[in-house]
DNA sequence: AAACAGTCCAACCGCCTCTAG
DNA sequence: GCTAGAGGCGGTTGGACTGTT
């Protein structure tokens, strides 16, 4: 036996929604707000489905939502959000205030994929499909925006071969070329040493990370980890562009960030501190010593891009 | 004007995750 | 630990709209 239906199917209304049952909706929410989306329709006295009211609710009828149009900023910060997340709808729009997942996902389909293909970017694999991958070439029709997409391709094609951390969200072929641009150099002593300035550097760096996507194309040297000897340390062991993972050097104790964080700009949770902890969630992670290689992946990814370090 | 093709987008469907019991 | 119910997510589709022949 498979589970109830969610609703009596031959009961209910389907296709475009009346302004009248817009009307009813809208009026039943704010009287009595939506706790129980599947008993709603009902109370309301709409033959919808408790589903159908809960769409029509938060993509067009919620107050906040932003209708019309995108900017070419919203457009330029998608397709920089999908290079890093794939079709995360919800977690790109939820970057995009007003804007919502089924939208998003809308105009990504209709005109932001061909935009990308036509940048020579598989939309799909993010990998480019051009011959020159690995040569930035700064076409007069490129538009504002579209160079660091292909910047970033153009480092992130390479295949790696890196492991695979096991819940890594995002792909691990992704990092933050605002990490890379703040970091011009970074000594070896430093990464091979575990200097604390290191720390702070990537810590720092991190940060200021939220710009965009940029990938990297070598295997990590084998790098003793810098951070381990430290002691009342947070090191970072996986980045993405606006996800961290952060593990402390003497209790393991593992934290995990996300952009709405780091946009915070304040680096008060270097010491483990947590401004908001409706931003941060604890996760697991394996303590296997993976985490180690982690940090060194970065530190030398980092180096290789030629940045200039923004120490603290 | 009619037929057809292509585009756009609101809404649906099925699956997944989370949570309470 | 298991199960069922609820919300949430992403893929897909139906139909309205627009452009072309």
């Amino acid at each position: 036996m498979g589970r109830a239906p969610c609703c009596d199917k031959n009961r209910v209304k389907k296709g475009t929604w009346s302004p009248q049952e817009d009307q009813m909706l809208i009026h039943f929410i704010r009287m009595n707000g939506h706790e129980n989306w599947r008993a709603l329709p009902k109370k309301a006295g709409l033959l919808r489905c408790g589903k159908s009211c809960r769409i029509r609710w938060v993509n067009y009828l919620r107050p906040d939502v932003k209708l019309g149009n995108f900017s070419f900023e919203e457009e330029e910060t998608i397709i920089k959000l999908h290079q890093l997340m794939g079709n995360r709808w919800s977690a790109i729009a939820s970057r995009l205030p007003g804007r919502t997942d089924n939208e998003i996902k809308n105009v990504w389909n209709i005109h932001l994929k061909k935009q990308v293909s036509r940048m020579g970017i598989d939309p799909v694999t993010n990998h480019s499909t051009s011959p020159s991958a690995g040569h930035i070439e700064k076409s007069p029709s490129m538009e504002k925006g579209n160079l660091d997409l292909i910047q970033a391709k153009a480092l992130a094609d390479s295949p790696a071969t890196i492991s695979n951390s096991s819940d890594t969200l995002y792909d691990s072929h992704n990092l933050s070329s605002g990490i890379l641009s703040s970091i011009n150099s970074i000594d070896s002593e430093d990464i091979n040493g575990g200097s604390s300035s290191s720390l702070g550097w990537l810590e720092s760096s991190c940060i200021d990370s939220f710009a965009g996507p940029i990938g990297y194309n070598q295997q990590p040297p084998d790098i003793e980890d810098a951070a381990s000897n430290i002691e009342n340390q947070y090191y970072a062991t996986e980045i993405s562009t606006n996800e961290l993972m952060w593990k402390h050097s003497s209790n393991g104790e593992a934290h995990y960030f996300t952009s709405d964080y780091l946009e915070d700009d304040s680096l008060s949770c270097m010491d483990g501190a947590v401004k908001d902890p409706h931003l941060f969630k604890d996760i697991e992670l394996q303590s296997n010593g993976d985490d180690c290689d982690g940090f060194g992946y970065w530190l030398n990814i980092l180096k290789q891009a030629g940045s200039s370090p923004m120490l603290l």
